[in-house]
DNA sequence: TTCAGGAATATAGCATAACTACATTCTGGC
DNA sequence: GCCAGAATGTAGTTATGCTATATTCCTGAA
């Protein structure tokens, strides 16, 4: 986040320096791939400053010094795409549509990446490979998700059902029982069902893992959240984004627990149908 | 690009290393963001080697030396361009799963969107939306595609189904007739059962929309293909990538089919369970 | 104009990091 | 068991990043 736009941070802050910094920030934006492999006296010297203008220099960005410094400018200097929705409207043609999907779809993983918690996917997966059975839990759009996870996770060999449906989720939710766990998926984890779902599985006995937005009433009633950032007009519509985001969880958690389970190449779930593989 | 893949050479590599060396790529493939941050001192201690052991590992790899390696290394973290796919072993932290997820998912997407061409995105959208009905055919883990796709047309009013089974298939396939459509996904194009389910929709009259592999036996049986890129060794596993891929093909066309049945958001579906919207 | 007072910048020194030459240990073949 | 040759570790050198302190430069009021 802060990374990408540090180039045009240090054009901004500019205006704001006094000449010796400034001679450093104009070298710096418009060398910056020759800076990150200077050493500060190099530095210092190309831009007739001195060594501690240099450390100044780097501080006033919040770094720890040169070297954080040459960390960030060197991972910035790689290209990314920024974190805007494009939304796509009648007026946009094909190619639009094309680009625009691809692109929305690299911002929000992108998201994730920056704000997916791995400690809390490794705690899930670690409830997920102790319990003896699984319910996973989703409503409207997110049903693919769970149907998604329970085919992967029957594949790991483990014990799980999708559960769609108001009549039974909420079967199953009441009979929960200790050992087993409640695996729930919702956009934002603010849906009155999915918490009362929640509530009742604990109560049985059952843990509780949920896939949902870091501070939803959801995720205060559960044992473990993998916080997934929500997109603001969530209520309102199904963007691709937020289950795009569940999907890679799901995977993650699948090869986490493939990994602790003992298999070798945990990103490849071995082709069970048979006849599958009866190709032309 | 020698940037991007720095890891998997690490971890490509590491067959060839001794002991010593081992250790070091075996912490800098599961811990790369720690080791950017860390001395020669510190690194050399945590993998329980020397200073020159590290400097080796280094130079190894090309490199004038540890600074030079963090510093690609660094470069090599931040999600971006490459078209690589980074294996994910036992060995990896849960901090690399999710990474490696990640970035394999945001290059699978790039991918789609520098190879998928828009003009068969249009034409595969107007069929389906010409249809008075239309069976949605996978196998496998693209079933759960089939899924949301039937969920999303749905959604716009549609009639179609998810054909799911070889039974399920072959009855639909046979007594397909004019004016329905076959959309089938596939991620290769090569399976048997696959093609002849479109050569008997076809002889039915149905017209047939594959999302596969371009040069496939699939593709020379079909009305119409959405060319999506298979990857190198999908025989054998089922890789995030293509059904990914082929998750935001689907997206594709049901925005397309939204516009043209002039929706005015597109990339909004109306939510309609309205108990869901029932919040706390 | 002059002279504080304070900000901006440079100097000098220190601790530590990266790197190198050389010694030691390990490995595999006879 | 012994001996090349490779693998790894030890110790020492250079230079780097960083800090405490000094100097210079600017601003504004007497």
């Amino acid at each position: 986040m802060t990374a990408a736009s540090l180039l045009q941070r240090i054009l901004q802050e500019r205006e704001d320096m006094r000449p010796a910094e400034r001679r450093v920030a104009d070298f710096v934006g418009s060398a910056p791939s020759k800076v990150i492999h200077m050493s500060m006296a190099r530095l210092s010297e190309t831009c007739s400053v001195s060594d501690p203008t240099i450390m100044r220099f780097c501080r006033r960005f919040g770094f720890d010094g040169y070297q954080d410094f040459k960390l960030h400018l060197a991972q910035s200097l790689v290209p990314s795409a920024p974190f805007v929705y494009e939304q796509i409207g009648p007026q946009d043609s094909i190619d639009n549509i094309v680009r625009k999907t691809c692109r929305n779809s690299l911002n929000a993983i992108q998201r994730l990446a920056e704000d997916l918690d791995p400690a809390q996917v490794a705690e899930g997966a670690r409830l997920l490979q102790a319990a003896s059975w699984t319910g996973i839990y989703a409503t409207g759009i997110s049903e693919v998700n769970a149907l998604d996870a329970e085919h992967k996770f029957q594949r790991l060999g483990m014990r799980c059902q999708a559960l769609l449906g108001r009549q039974v989720q909420w079967m199953h939710a009441e009979s929960a029982r200790p050992g087993e766990v409640a695996l729930i998926f919702s956009q934002s984890g603010h849906t009155k069902q999915t918490v009362e779902v929640a509530v009742a599985a604990r109560a049985g006995g059952a843990r509780v893992v949920s896939v949902a937005a870091g501070d939803s009433p959801l995720a205060q009633v559960s044992d473990a959240v993998i916080a997934v950032l929500p997109y603001d007009r969530t209520e309102l519509m199904t963007p691709l984004a937020s289950r795009l985001n569940h999907h890679l969880v799901t995977n993650m958690l699948v090869t986490a627990i493939a990994i602790a389970s003992g298999s070798q190449f945990p990103d490849q779930l071995p082709a069970l149908d048979s006849w599958q593989t009866d190709k032309i």
